[in-house]
DNA sequence: GAAAACTGTGTCTCGCGGACACTGTTCGTT
DNA sequence: AACGAACAGTGTCCGCGAGACACAGTTTTC
């Protein structure tokens, strides 16, 4: 397993590997990622194999073993290949502009390829793209009285809001999706059992502008941080 | 689709349907679900297998699905069966202590059953005691002049952080883990990167108590609520 | 040119989820 | 008391998945 984590490295960070001797490969890296990409993007990561990823290129599936240790590795190149770049932090912005615009893109990243839910659970090497996101988020909170850690947890909120919200609607999904049906399933049940759960129903039933989720937990997360920020300003 | 969905709410939420003819059954939702959490806990989600369950309990793979309509169902079964009840709010605490508390339960409940975290990604039908944990943030803040949908956004920031928490301590995990070795890898990888990603590398660099990271993001997030709620005190 | 190193292929194994037909058991009906 | 319907558990089969391995063809280095 060690070894695994090191063929990831490697592939994730490594050089591109050059001098051979051989043929020349008729794939690449990038070829082989964006396949699996436009497999999972259509049908979901469930539906990405090694057959399905190489017939998509015309090859057979053992082929694609000369340039991928194993699945897992596949999945982490996809990873590395639909993550955008975060964006430039604007010139002027202030921290809570930085993480907001933050924020936003890398929910719109979730929302474009929603596979990626799927794909970033459990322990596994970051690559470079998926590093400089954080590296973003610790940058914009760099001097303003947080500790180390405490950037890195303030990182970790902020992410795992996004990716909640990112979870959620993909749950609502368009209308009539499966998933949708799942959702509607939810409201019949809470409703029949609305004595056992009154609070949930009262809050479902009660009518509201939706779709500001990600909103409303960013505000709480910055509001929050900028009272921390605020007290170790004042009291330093 | 809908079919499934139908049935994983009838086995969730259904009765437990006794009247019938043939010979009384020997195994019951409750042993295989069971027997599941066992090899989850022990192996991880991934080596659930129908034939190990089966196995566990010395009955045949294909004598399970006398029980349950397919393994989606089990791994639903199986999360009803490892989440604990949610506490009971203590009478006198205000909704700051409640959702303290529950936040502490429920990411006790992900290091009791660390494979919780790969069977509830996606959408899915709740379960009772899911629902439960779901009630109570809602009920906690209750009557602080948040609406509806207010308060479910406020779960979904909540829980989403205790996941975002759980999945960081477990990579972390007992050392000379393959989990711990990944983690590690990713150490070493932004040390010997630490041009590109300065900050990320001085965070991890500077010394500082480790696992605060709960009550770190925890204290934000209820700072956040804390300062929305008073807003709307003064102003109504 | 020959050998070494490498690429792509075909074949094989094992484990998985699940369909289906079958035997045996138990209960409601007559 | 006997029969048949409904149900429990089993054995066999299929398709699909990841991956091991031996092999044939191609390119480079000596």
């Amino acid at each position: 397993m060690a070894e695994a984590a090191n063929d990831t490295v490697r592939l994730l960070w490594g050089p591109p590997a050059r001098p051979t001797r051989g043929p020349k490969p008729a794939l690449s890296l990038e070829r082989i990622a964006a396949a699996g990409v436009e497999v999972a993007d259509a049908e979901g990561l469930a539906a990405v194999s090694m057959q399905k990823v190489a017939g998509l290129l015309d090859f057979t599936k053992m082929s694609l073993y000369r340039y991928v240790p194993g699945k897992a590795e596949l999945v982490a190149l996809m990873v590395e290949s639909a993550v955008d770049a975060p964006p430039d932090a604007p010139e002027g912005a202030d921290w809570r502009e930085q993480l907001t615009a933050w924020a936003h893109h890398l929910a719109e990243s979730f929302a474009r390829h929603p596979w990626l839910l799927d794909a970033t659970v459990g322990a596994r090497v970051l690559g470079p793209r998926e590093l400089a996101w954080l590296e973003r988020v610790v940058a914009a909170l760099d001097g303003h009285g947080l500790t180390g850690p405490e950037r890195m947890d303030a990182a970790v909120l902020l992410t795992g809001h996004v990716r909640g919200i990112a979870a959620q609607s993909r749950a609502a999904g368009p209308a009539h999706t499966p998933e949708a049906e799942l959702l509607a399933a939810l409201g019949t049940v809470v409703q029949e059992h609305a004595d056992r759960f009154p609070a949930v129903a009262a809050a479902i039933a009660e009518p509201g502008g939706r779709d500001q989720a990600l909103e409303f937990g960013l505000e709480r997360i910055l509001d929050g941080l900028a009272a921390l920020i605020e007290r170790r300003a004042t009291t330093v």
